[in-house]
DNA sequence: ACTAATTTTCAGTAAATTTTGAAAATTCAA
DNA sequence: TTGAATTTTCAAAATTTACTGAAAATTAGT
């Protein structure tokens, strides 16, 4: 397989690989392809490999630096702006770990502590399955959130060495 | 907080949780009917409580169905089919991360293997680095496969009790 | 301060996804 | 075996989400 076949493939399947995990396609693409450029590239430059318009362009490489995966550089000399994307993997995979948190499994377990404070006979059948499996869900997300935080505040050889080494 | 609200509330939030992890909003409200139901419902149940179709129900069940999170309940002298949610969350949340694992890790990780195997000048920059980076994500992804057959076979109590003792 | 290069915004359009509903298929009791 | 109850299918419609492109805003060199 030559490079540039395989440049497309990545690209492509990183893109479809997005769209399952709540990220836009074409914002995963322009991240795929950030991984693979050895140096900055500019919006012109995505804009050209990937085909897709300038705004499309701008709000995706915004979205990426929002979320932290994605630093605009300033490069002496040059007009243009570039864009560079985090290369270690483990940093890539914690950002998006705490952003997720941030946005989603931190509201969701707020949500769900008020939704256990309903006024109601216990003794209702509908009203202590809600309750239950309200608590349930609070609890176990409240387990995962502390996991996480510890996984966010590791460091990579530690975390991923001991993990594995107590578990083998 | 009124428990008719309550449920909405929970219903309505878990859909919009669902749209951020690949699931969509039906399913996931449908999901979140049958959590909080104590007893098996049926199609119709479902299409009041929801206000959707008929067929919307039914593909949304069949997914819930083959995604191992909903069963099918057959009760003696009823000719209605009835749908029950497995309430254990911990049985839940495993029975996701298994599917989501064959369905999207396992593929991306055969893909990534491929690619790693291009044929060009390693010397080359832009091929060092594509090769670089798959090669990382490959890795990543290779150890994220393990700990979570771990999880995938570890029993709830001990699997979180151990680990959160072991991270405290 | 002027102006050319570049970035950002956003209304309109296009594409993708989800939902409907009615017809077809299936099931099952009599 | 018939037919009423129930489930399933799927083309078309509705909705949601993403993208374009040109105008507006911003930036930076002279």
């Amino acid at each position: 397989m030559k490079l540039s076949e395989a440049k497309a493939q990545f690209i492509s399947s990183w893109g479809a690989f997005g769209t399952h995990w709540g990220i836009n396609r074409t914002m995963a693409q322009i991240h795929a392809l950030l991984l693979i450029s050895p140096d900055p590239i500019t919006q012109d430059d995505i804009m050209e490999q990937l085909n897709i318009s300038r705004g499309n362009v701008n709000m995706n490489t915004r979205d990426l630096v929002d979320w932290g995966l994605v630093d605009r550089v300033l490069i002496p000399g040059e007009r243009k702006e570039f864009f560079s994307a985090e290369k270690d993997i483990w940093k890539v995979a914690t950002q998006i770990i705490k952003e997720r948190k941030k946005r989603e499994l931190d509201p969701m377990l707020k949500l769900l502590s008020q939704l256990e404070k309903i006024d109601g006979d216990k003794k209702d059948k509908d009203t202590k399955q809600f309750i239950d499996t309200v608590a349930a869900i609070r609890k176990f997300g409240g387990q995962a959130d502390k996991m996480l935080d510890v996984m966010i505040k590791a460091d990579e050889s530690w975390f991923l060495g001991s993990l594995l080494k107590f578990f083998k």
